[in-house]
DNA sequence: TTTTTTGTATAAAAAAATAAAAAACAATAG
DNA sequence: CTATTGTTTTTTATTTTTTTATACAAAAAA
């Protein structure tokens, strides 16, 4: 088979349902009505309605197509294995590069990674060409893929871009009008901050999601579709890396919780050179702990 | 054929005049430095031979290879019409985008555009996915592709990132020491803009290349693979729509020199404040330009 | 016996082929 | 004349096929 019919065995299914619940003797509706229910198109519609028709289930002859029994157990078509999700495909690779050592210039096998994930060559390929976007992975001269790696390079120079981005956005907010909505945002963000710390001995782990809310408030008023698109890797590897070094955790976030307390109250003052300054010290705190981390994974050697 | 046999090919022919400079009657390498002096692998390298066996041109048994008679024209194998390469496709594609009037969210045909740029629809596929990372083209939800297109507000976004980027590099450029060799560049662009201000009635059409070496110059600084990647989408962007831009060149080139130069007085300086004020000053020129560029080639409603 | 070279098998990547699904068009019933 | 269906054409996604690369074992030469 070429393509997979799961678009079709998916209609079939939904239509199933739509005749069980109808009355017995009565008329579907139109091909068209039913291809926008089931947002299919009409050419699957007629492949369903033509199956059905070969089970006997209904009577179609021209416009009509009367039901004439109830759908029974045996109507029922398998879904055949289904592949992953994309999304699935992403956090499963990015595991598997930034969790075990994998080595930098590894050459990836695309067949058999597929099946290692189990989705289509394509998909993978696809996926890596994203990748190579980011610099983890590129094409080699005559064909294939090579892992550049989570190297500590590229966790240097992927801060010092976040930084790039995040202190932009940091001299654009406090130049923002008292009446922002992002003012309002920083004041529940800061009281937020202010209750972990209270309670920061048994709920270290709560600072991960804040962290992440905290950056994105901060983000989010630059509106520049070139700036999200990196902001989504730099959040993507950053979540990762904090998720798995344990070692500190409480006092590393106890510090950071600091850090932004003081990047919010500069960003008050509305003295754009204090504001940029808390960030950019809370940045290289940020960076200092990537590198860190990436040394105690042992993922590149220990100096 | 599944696959182009294009290295076949040319080894064949590579083969073919090493054999011509060869004498009748003596015996060929090993099939490994065969292989490693045409740069492929053994397998093609046994290939050929078995086709110089066929033709009669060789006589090859074990590892004895020897040299029946000298090569013919006709034992010439014609290369197969090839494709485009890679970067001409991106040249194609992007006047074709940028050029003509091709409405934002126009559907993208793969097979058909594939033809019309004489390309595999895979090879086009790919590239698709690479331009998606830049946001001109999206992958539409069931299938095929989108072209968002270079709208007005993608030419603002893309503007915006460029001040960002370049103005980080402007920072980061006066705090250089006097011996870093971007000194001495910068010098040397100072004197080629003022001979080129000195001809620019004849000469204005001298001033693209300046533009792009001048600001090549200044994000060189910055070494980060992040920056460097968007770079290259910016300077394709802008060049291309300075190209065709034809109305009032001059005088907006002998504008943007002046600005150059003030830009690397304020650089010499080692005045950040005044450095990034010039840049940006510059920059802002740049985003009316291209803004207005969008405008008469209508590819956006004038206001 | 060791090294070099070849023969063979296996694996992998790229392109063509092909089936599924969508869209367009024409015909027909109401 | 409009709404719906029948039919054909396009288009996309996946598999199959073919070419190329690599790995391993066997044989020849040093």
């Amino acid at each position: 088979m070429a393509r997979t019919d799961d678009r079709f065995r998916l209609a079939y299914q939904d239509l199933l349902t739509v005749i069980a619940k109808a009355e017995i003797g009565s008329d579907l509706p139109p091909e068209l009505t039913l291809a926008e229910q089931l947002n299919i198109s009409r050419t699957t519609v007629r492949a369903v309605l033509t199956a059905f028709a070969d089970i006997g289930l209904i009577a179609w002859e021209g416009r009509k197509k009367t039901i004439l029994r109830a759908p029974s157990g045996q109507d029922k078509l398998a879904m055949r294995d289904e592949y992953l999700p994309r999304d699935e495909l992403e956090r499963r690779f990015l595991q598997w590069v930034l969790r075990f050592d994998v080595p930098a210039g590894t050459p990836l096998n695309v067949a058999k990674l597929a099946k290692e994930f189990s989705v289509p060559p394509h998909v993978l390929q696809e996926f890596l060409s994203g990748l190579s976007q980011f610099g983890l992975v590129a094409r080699r001269p005559r064909g294939g893929w090579l892992l550049l790696g989570f190297t500590a390079e590229y966790a240097i120079e992927l801060s010092e871009f976040r930084a790039v981005l995040e202190l932009n956005a940091v001299r654009v907010l406090v130049a923002l009008p008292p009446g922002h909505p992002i003012w309002a945002q920083l004041t529940a963000l800061e009281a937020q901050h202010i209750d972990l710390a209270a309670r920061i001995d048994r709920d270290f782990h709560a600072f991960s999601p804040l962290d992440e809310a905290f950056h994105s408030a901060i983000t989010s008023v630059v509106q520049n579709r070139f700036v999200k698109q990196f902001q989504k890797v730099i959040t993507l590897i950053f979540h990762y890396h904090y998720q798995w070094d344990k070692r500190m955790e409480r006092d590393r976030n106890a510090a950071a919780i600091g850090e932004h307390l003081a990047i919010i109250h500069a960003l008050r003052s509305g003295d754009e050179a204090a504001a940029v300054q808390a960030a950019a010290a809370h940045l290289r705190t940020s960076k200092e702990t990537l590198l860190a981390s990436l040394r105690g994974n042992a993922l590149i050697a220990p100096e």
